[in-house]
DNA sequence: AGTACCACCTGACGGC
DNA sequence: TGCCGTCAGGTGGTAC
């Protein structure tokens, strides 16, 4: 479930690997995960060209070759990673691309479940627009937050993890940031009003900096989020009610009934 | 603009 | 033991 914090791990673990090494081969083992580039193309662009810089946005990692613009894109679907590794003993369980560096390791992509993707972009923000995502949801300050929130419908967990809003939320972090606001996932955005849009802002940056912090672990994160409770008759960590599983948008939402109350 | 539903995919888990 | 259904989760397409 790699969301932002997740991906933030990634980046942190790809500058501090395979950054400044040359690519001297691709292979593609699984086709599958590559959309809007061919393996043809992957292994004619970027062999032979640094992987000089990363930069996240949401969910997307981009790793720029050499100083241009231009980059490769991985979007680490639900199960989603990297690994960088020497020795084939060391390799992951589904690499589905594997960049083979001057440095003699090997920077795979894995992704079990296949929803992954791989991609190769002109330019991050051409690629951006395209694709149509919205600023980074840890880039927004408060104005800008409650801009691209007001005058918006829907329940407030549905369009935080609307890409195209703002780029980073998903499922897991949807519910810990409005478990830490204090808010029912079902409730309408138009509810709100400013100063709790506000506040709304504040647990999100919260949330998603300690996350980053804990290395998105739910091992790590403070015993009292949401996050490692997130099961079948486990109890609130803060008010000890049992925890709720409702369905909204399509997504099951976990919550804690008595201190998220609807509005 | 928002909602609903389906599809994609693998592996873990519960029920029988 | 082993088969089967269900679930997880991000996203994209389509229809309303």
């Amino acid at each position: 479930m790699p969301e932002l914090p997740d991906v933030e791990v990634f980046k942190r673990y790809l500058d501090r690997t395979a950054l400044h090494a040359t690519v001297r081969e691709v292979t593609v083992h699984t086709p599958k995960v590559l959309h809007g580039v061919s393996a043809a193309t992957l292994r004619q662009r970027v062999p032979g060209h640094e992987l000089a810089w990363s930069r996240r946005h949401g969910k997307l990692l981009f790793v720029g070759l050499d100083h241009g613009p231009e980059a490769l894109v991985l979007h680490f679907g639900m199960t989603g990673f990297l690994k960088y590794y020497a020795s084939d003993e060391d390799a992951p369980d589904h690499p589905r691309v594997e960049f083979r560096l001057d440095d003699g390791h090997i920077l795979a992509f894995d992704c079990q479940r296949m929803f992954g993707e791989v991609d190769l972009a002109d330019d991050v923000e051409g690629y951006l627009q395209a694709r149509a995502i919205g600023p980074d949801a840890l880039s927004l300050d408060e104005d800008g937050f409650v801009d691209r929130l007001q005058g918006r419908r829907g329940a407030i967990k549905t369009t935080l993890m609307k890409q195209g809003v703002m780029a980073g939320i998903g499922n897991v972090y949807s519910d810990e940031i409005l478990f830490h606001a204090h808010l029912h996932p079902d409730t309408d955005v138009a509810f709100l009003d400013e100063s709790e849009l506000r506040k709304l802002h504040r647990r999100m940056r919260h949330v998603l900096e300690r996350a980053i912090e804990a290395k998105a672990d739910p091992g790590e994160v403070p015993r009292t989020w949401l996050l490692p409770h997130r099961r079948q008759g486990a109890t609130c960590p803060r008010c000890g009610a049992v925890l709720e599983r409702k369905k909204i948008g399509q997504r099951h939402a976990w919550l804690c009934p008595s201190h998220q109350s609807k509005k």
